[in-house]
DNA sequence: CCAAAACGTTAACAAAAGATAAGAAATTAT
DNA sequence: ATAATTTCTTATCTTTTGTTAACGTTTTGG
């Protein structure tokens, strides 16, 4: 692998971050790093594409990402990832079937990779094994808290609704991301958002 | 623990039914079922209770269940789950937090339940920790993709689209579950519901 | 630096959904 | 068995959202 292109910088960071699901003493880390890769991805380019099996988890070092959907030609966007998150076509990157939709580069971004490949054999590793089973468990649980909050909003709240809380929760969303994308993040069109912030603004 | 109130059948199914996750050997097996319960619940009696935190996974032997908020007073019903499926306030479970919201036997259900303690004993115990971090580790990646598709659903769909694809991929739950806690699920209220049945009988 | 593309707002109209209420049908409980 | 409750549909009205298009502004790329 090439962990040797990895900044001791950018190992830092995905340590840190790292360290909110589990830590590695030395001789795991040193095993552990052998594992990884580095990749920058320009602005608009993709780190996933439908259609075709996504092999990496990502981690933002650097950057962010949209994942969107196409539907009768037109993009629709789903969700963001920014530095310090994971980023991965997970559905797909778990079953090792075709993602059904695309992630791409917001800006440029700077990621450390973990392949499946990687992953598997770590996995069935004497040293890593059993952490990373862990680590795997903790982070889908993790997701799995995330994805449940997001459901419910879409059970429970109005779009306008998900929009206030989103400005509460996420504010940093509004500010790094086209409104569009956010528009269809909260599950409505740019235009129907345009009209409940004018509707806002007027109450504030 | 009471595992010895657990009948052999039930034992049995919740085996087969976890062979989708992991399997045991007898040893292991042995062990397994001493931090099993058993519980039957009413219907209308609750499996999880907003404010408190859910202790417990089921995995349901026999009968139903829906999730379900209360928002100005009224229910809002989010999830089913069926025989053969857990059931949790998985969230809540997870994080040992107050649940948001309620679970609620649709009918008599029968269930076997891991308590978070007995998980967390397991966890730790040597003839099972690693078994069980990876039991974890599937489930959790299980209902991820259950949830992305879920959520994909919700950004990329209409209401109608969502009902016509429920009908494809899960029809039973038209028949066993009320219909205006269908509407829920799919995110519209029951009238509106009632109206899109209306509009594709019409083009059927 | 300029042309092209992307972005946000607004308007006008159509379509869909929410709210409320009423009534029929089915289910449940006593 | 029948009274009560729950469920589903339908109607009316209001609100919201979708659609399309236009316009000005900002950002981007060459």
């Amino acid at each position: 692998m090439n962990s040797s292109v990895i900044s001791n910088e950018a190992l830092s960071i995905f340590r840190r971050g790292l360290a909110n699901f589990i830590t590695f003493d030395e001789a795991e880390w040193t095993e552990f790093i052998l594992h990884l890769s580095y990749k920058v991805i320009k602005k608009k380019d993709h780190f996933s594409v439908k259609d075709k099996i996504c092999n990496d988890i990502g981690f933002i070092i650097n950057g962010s990402v949209r994942y969107y959907h196409v539907k009768d030609g037109t993009e629709i966007t789903g969700y963001f990832s920014f530095e310090n998150e994971f980023v991965s076509s997970y559905k797909s990157y778990l079953t090792q079937q075709a993602s059904t939709g695309y992630i791409q580069a917001l800006e440029q971004t700077d990621l450390i990779l973990i392949s499946r490949k990687s992953m598997d054999l770590m996995l069935e590793s004497r040293l890593l094994g059993y952490k990373m089973e862990r680590f795997g468990r903790l982070v889908a649980e993790y997701y799995i808290c995330c994805y449940e909050d997001r459901i419910a909003s879409f059970i429970t709240k109005t779009p306008e609704e998900r929009y206030l809380k989103m400005l509460e929760t996420e504010p940093e969303i509004m500010q790094r991301v086209p409104q569009h994308y956010v528009a269809n993040f909260l599950g409505i069109t740019p235009v129907s958002l345009s009209r409940i912030r004018k509707r806002i603004l007027i109450y504030a």
